[in-house]
DNA sequence: GTCTATAACCTGATAGAC
DNA sequence: GTCTATCAGGTTATAGAC
């Protein structure tokens, strides 16, 4: 790991539990045991840093959706779980790269957040996309795609407020309940 | 409304936008018409403000699922039914209180804070006793019940995030949408 | 209740020595 | 590549006039 990673490893870090404007470039460079001047060695601006977190993370998940929905081979519900797999991977993974992802992109500037936004709509599209075609073709229930869209986005996105905690399940069991409550529901349907 | 409730209601505004630590006093003066050393007139500080913001609607979402909990009339069913219909209803009505409440309480110090995460677990546990009452009684699936309490409250926590843009659906239509996926899911079950 | 002035300190970023 | 020193400006909050 470059040096260059290493602060924006740290930064991403205190990022995630103070948020962006409240921690200060002193503090990272006090993170990675120097002096904050020297931190322009290696970035050029606290922007920058903000931007390497947020763009790399979105990348991953463009990239990702694109490659299941264009996979032929998937069925509908095959590329949700796909998605629910990667959701909770990276969120068990990268939970402090997420968080900053969530939430501090508002302080992105000009260029970087406007990339940020066209990154989060084509993600939004993918999925909609997968949505609108499974009620086509009839393995999606007939509700509004816009609420079944953000029902489950909001879930997934915010996997990482909780899911280090659940170390009573496996990943495994965490990821067939977490698929079963949002694809089939809570109800208890009566087999009568 | 008095002075202060006019302050406290722009900078709820400000922080939801800017985030707490990039929003100054001086914004916020400047917002109700006055300079910034005349806020402490009506407020003692920054922090009081967030406080008043945070606490209020903890209480808000306190109250009203603790009296749903105790109303012995409701079933499981119709308790996730109002808890859902009263996150819908102040998402709409107070989106940028919301907002703070989700995301700015990390900048509460103190008992503040200590307050803020005693309401915090309360609601979570009336809504784990609501989940595991219905489990118990066969009406929920028997899950994990920190999966199903977390993937709701997922939901039903970001709604201030999308529900306004959601103008094409009447709040009925939202709310029977957003109840039918969260409690029956979104996968059609073959009828054969 | 609002103002001006100011205290005491923190902010991102740069210049230039080593 | 890291340091010290520093610039120019912003931060919360207070004192005291009106």
């Amino acid at each position: 790991m470059t040096r260059r990673d290493e602060i924006i490893k740290q930064a991403g870090l205190l990022f995630s539990l103070k948020g962006y404007s409240a921690v200060s470039m002193r503090d990272i460079a006090k993170a990675v045991d120097i002096k904050a001047a020297s931190l322009y060695n290696h970035l050029p601006s606290k922007q920058a840093i903000l931007e390497a977190i947020v763009l790399n993370l979105a990348n991953t998940f463009v990239n990702h959706i694109h490659d299941v929905n264009q996979n032929p081979s998937f069925s509908t519900r095959q590329k949700l779980s796909e998605i629910i797999q990667q959701h909770i991977d990276l969120s068990l993974q990268q939970p402090e790269s997420v968080a900053v992802l969530n939430t501090e992109w508002i302080h992105l500037n000009g260029e970087a957040l406007d990339k940020f936004k066209a990154k989060r709509f084509t993600y939004e599209q993918e999925l909609r996309e997968i949505i609108k075609n499974g009620i086509q073709e009839q393995s999606i229930t007939k509700r509004d795609p816009e609420v079944i869209l953000f029902s489950i986005l909001s879930t997934l996105r915010t996997l990482n407020l909780w899911v280090a905690k659940r170390k009573h399940l496996t990943v495994e069991d965490l990821k067939a309940d977490l698929e079963t409550i949002l694809l089939y529901g809570i109800i208890r349907q009566n087999k009568s």
